[in-house]
DNA sequence: TAGCAACTTGAATCTACCG
DNA sequence: CCGGTAGATTCAAGTTGCT
């Protein structure tokens, strides 16, 4: 089902992803974010794979989603591996390792720490607060707006910038060391900086009907920072939609694909009547 | 060399990991904590392993640490893969792979966010703000305080690396003798919940001689949980011996090992020295 | 003794250049 | 073309010293 607007057009496939990824054009996307059904998890909804037959199931994906990439994309996989008889299973890993061989680059692993974990305890673990962040690439050179996810800077700033000593401008002179004080007056005026790796922010617990706890500032972000208004967005693992939304709403196209009918459904229609679709 | 008190002693051995790690029986050690020279970090000292032969570097040292500890024992590997031509470089997950065919059980990664993390920018990535803390153990049972490591409701976990800062500890001690203990009591009425396995906290980056980037609330936090009073804690790579002074200063005995002999000497006259010992 | 202000340094990583 | 090294870039702590 496609639904077309003036300025950007959602594409809803529904079916596996193995299969409906056929149907996208090869190096037609400038973007992946998804959060595929993790491993042991969901499985009222999705089958539940097994750990041991994650990658076998998911490492034909990563080859479809390589051939749709554009040269210049990014794929970012939202991922955690479950404990499995008291270790950490190591499915992910594996995973990297295997797409690796298949030509992906593993850029980086971003690191989202989730403040609102969900609660529990175990005798021998804590609860888990952290995912994967996965980027992959197909080329060492690929589209990074990094201006666009500039953060406010510290409180640093403040008593750092309100007199600038002199060492601060002679400490590349005077020292071996960065060479940070050199120029450290370029600095005035300046109060946003660059984030880092790590993410902060709370899951969303509110959402009703779905158990995808993908919030929406997390594809957004990725949005942000890796493709221009008018580019194309995939994601092949859908749930409840937040990536292809948070993608709408920044005026990215969107491919999504959705293998449940009735999720399937219920994002035909909050697509259609979406007020931001203005159809 | 070894120096012996009532209550705990330290055992500090010059030269390779790997060969006098023979020295040490098998089984009579009930932590590890450990943070190896980075691959193609510290070469000056070292000799900056390469990322490419880091694995079979490490490998034969990780069987001798599995000889030495204890089946209820616990492993803690502090350590994160450089970027290499655009790359994350995949020796550390292939070692957690290695590792397993070792007889080694990788029961959680922890994250340690690293607040102040090294600046820097480039094209086609941000900062790195986090290092792995990977545990492993030899059983699925193994000694876990978990209440030694509560903390208060609410946003106090993160004040409260920022107070175990070097001035604030020997403060606290000159006043009460035992500063943090003194902390929690003010606590008490308080709820405590058990942490996760996300870690907060700052690089200690105003130390004179040596770069310790080995916070000292770092080691001291899995003393805390994975030991009693009266264990021992072996480091393989004790570098400006942070975790040997955490460790002392917790009633726990040490093993230390250190290549380097300026830093071997320098170690063997703090601990001589240190009033902690009282000899 | 609390608070402010100056000062210092860090497991980084890219590109360019040289042999 | 491969390997090594130098130069450029950039935050957010902790630490010290003074009022």
């Amino acid at each position: 089902m496609t639904i077309a607007t003036p300025n950007h057009n959602a594409v809803l496939l529904l079916g596996d992803a193995r299969f409906e990824l056929a149907k996208v054009a090869s190096e037609s996307v400038d973007l992946i974010v998804t959060s595929p059904p993790y491993a042991n998890q969901r499985a009222n909804t999705y089958g539940g794979v097994k750990p041991a037959d994650y990658a076998a199931w998911f490492l034909p994906i990563a080859g479809e989603l390589q051939r749709v990439l554009k040269p210049t994309g990014t794929f970012i996989l939202n991922v955690k591996e479950p404990a499995v008889n008291g270790e950490r299973h190591t499915h992910v890993i594996e995973i990297i390792l295997e797409m690796r061989k298949q030509g992906w680059l593993w850029t980086e692993e971003f690191v989202w720490h989730k403040k609102n974990c969900y609660p529990g305890k175990w005798p021998n673990r804590f609860r888990d607060a952290w995912e994967r962040l996965l980027q992959f690439n197909k080329q060492r050179k690929f589209k990074m707006n990094q201006q666009a996810v500039m953060v406010p800077v510290g409180d640093w700033y403040d008593n750092r910038m309100r007199n600038l000593s002199e060492t601060d401008r002679t400490r590349d002179e005077s020292k071996v060391g960065s060479g940070f004080g050199k120029k450290v007056e370029n600095w005035l005026g300046r109060d946003m900086v660059y984030p880092t790796n790590v993410l902060h922010g709370a899951t969303e617990c509110g959402n009703r009907n779905h158990s995808a706890v993908f919030p929406y500032w997390l594809p957004e972000w990725f949005i942000d920072l890796f493709t221009d208004p008018g580019d194309t967005v995939l994601d092949p693992f859908m749930g409840s939609g937040t990536t292809a939304f948070a993608a709408l709403d920044k005026g990215r196209n969107v491919i999504g694909i959705e293998m449940h009918e009735p999720y399937y459904n219920e994002l035909k229609q909050r697509l259609t009547q979406d007020a931001r679709l203005a159809i």
